[in-house]
DNA sequence: CTGAAAGCGCTTACAG
DNA sequence: CTGAAAGCGCTTACAG
């Protein structure tokens, strides 16, 4: 069922067809107008994208890119609950408007360029901040508006929605210091990490605001994984620092510290605070349930798509790059009062 | 850069050009394919699938099939990790093929529909049994292969991959017999649902294979959610019919179960065992740390997907819907023995 | 308000 | 081994 099969029946030309379809209300009378719908209902017909596409240079497709898991690790990039929850929002958003989705991984700069030049995407996000190195090639080359979140580049026409990371670790380091915590250790390898670092000095703001001196032994560089928070959590307590409380960059790694310190014989909250980032769903569901900062995944993956909209349509966007979105502490169960 | 940009620039014809991309060696002289190779890596020239679909017939895409979240509900598909990470695997295997994959979220037979005539997919995936009733009308109206996971429906031409789901109940039922449990409840509302009846059946089955009797009063229906497991788990001790172990049909569902007993007094795995079912990520994070029934996510979805090319490529598949994966107990800390 | 024609970028018989 | 031409299904100036 074509285009012209619909005129055929119609009695009308192809194009006229082709105005309904399109709206075109002012080239078209309501009559012909009328009697084309019904026919268009009638036999079902949809349109080809494909043909579409290929007359208008433009698709009505964004790209999704995420990171590939490289051949050599086992890691799933889809496997996480922050990934998936940001596509769903993305998809529904952009459904809603229009849109289709295509998800694509990615290894390197030219599978992304591909992707565009193959289907004329309109517009791409990144959902990580993985394969920024790309970015200003890719910005120049195409016209395509383009959105990343949480990246620290500061490219002319990039579209960047981040959270307030420094905040995040500042207010979760504060709810313990207001708690009467003094003794709080900071677990993650920031160093060479945008992102990590940001939250490492919001850290360090907090205590500096309270008047609490900063000890370079209270900083535990493992990564924020489950399994190397396990290990964070061991060695804290073997070191016998005197350590109340812990704050961390990553739910997972903050389950693994809790882990790790109860294996060593410590009860959680009771011997140990432990302030976890993200306010991923499974916080509810550990013992006890973990206290979090919540970076507001919802907003910032609206944010994102909207402004991506709003660019592919008027070609710039109400806001101006980075946007950076509130986060905000979400007091559960695992971080308790010394008073 | 279009194909014809190329051929002028190799002094060929657009024709010759095609032939080069397409690997139809038997039609072009190895010196001309060279030289068009050479032209094409230097203008980094990438075809326009658009215009390929749109005289093949066929677009190297393929529609993965999600519910969209009811607008009533809050309920994100994507928010499961079982959906996710499906997804993840998914995309990894059709991509290593040459395909691209569009995600849509569905509310009714239209929508997947349009979604196949707008775009000529080669292939569709149903993430999910929930939007089956379209099947049978899809499957006789379109030529384009389809795969779904854990449906009950036996349509003919429909790529179906099941789990064993009677014998994971089976499994974990038994298991906790074998470790000196006899009164042992099930939760789940499985009435009018294909999939939870035969785990249920699952678990009869293990009772009378042991000469255990079937107590009605051991049948909890509860949904298997979160919020239904602490229900069920504080209806469970506050019955007090000597239950010593649960099995249910969902991790989720166990976690609440766990929550509720022990809000009620109960210690886990002391006072109650308790065994989940999908061997989610997040069993690990728990304490204790959930046994359960894996249903083998990787290869359920790996199987889909490779039966899905392999009918489009050859028109049928190898082997015959529905496929039945099996499955395995995974054992940790939530179920102990009562010797 | 309506139509005939050209063109988007590709592929595929059909000739040579 | 190579090419000219038609066609996939749509939209967009351009005429009328």
């Amino acid at each position: 069922m074509t285009l012209k099969d619909i005129a055929e029946k119609a009695g009308v030309s192809m194009m006229t067809v082709s105005n309904v379809i399109n709206g075109k209300t002012e080239r078209v009378s309501a009559k012909t107008m009328d009697k084309v719908n019904q026919i268009i209902d009638e036999c079902g017909y949809t349109p080809n994208l494909n043909a579409r596409s290929l007359t208008n240079k433009t698709s009505n497709i964004i790209g999704l890119i995420i990171p590939a898991d490289s051949p050599s690790s086992d890691e799933n990039f889809l496997e996480n609950p922050y990934t998936s929850t940001m596509i769903g929002i993305i998809e529904r958003e952009l459904r809603q408007n229009g849109y289709f989705v295509m998800v694509r991984s990615v290894f390197k700069g030219t599978d992304i360029t591909s992707l565009l030049q193959n289907w004329n995407v309109d517009g791409m996000i990144f959902l990580n901040p993985t394969l920024q190195e790309y970015l200003p090639q890719l910005l120049k080359n195409s016209s395509c508006p383009i959105a990343i979140f949480d990246s620290h580049l500061e490219i002319d026409g990039l579209i960047n929605v981040c959270s307030n990371d420094r905040k995040g670790l500042y207010l979760s380091t504060k709810y313990l210091i207001n708690h009467g915590h003094t003794r709080i250790a900071f677990i993650a390898d920031y160093e060479n990490n945008h992102l990590l670092t940001e939250r490492y000095l919001g850290y360090r703001q907090a205590l500096e605001e309270c008047g609490i001196p900063y000890r370079p032994e209270y900083i535990y560089p493992f990564s924020p994984s489950y399994e190397d928070g396990i290990k964070a959590g061991k060695k804290l307590v073997s070191d016998c620092l005197g350590i109340t409380a812990v704050v961390t960059t990553a739910d997972i790694c903050a389950i693994g510290i809790i882990e790790g310190a109860r294996l060593s014989g410590y009860r959680i909250p009771i011997d140990l605070s432990v302030i976890g980032y993200d306010n991923l769903k499974i916080d509810q569901y550990t013992s006890p349930k973990l206290t979090s900062i919540s970076q507001n995944m919802q907003q910032k993956a609206l944010m994102a798509t909207r402004l991506l909209l709003e660019k592919i349509r008027t070609g710039q966007t109400s806001l101006p790059s980075p946007v950076i979105m509130d986060v905000e502490i979400v007091e559960r169960q695992s971080a308790i009062s010394l008073f």
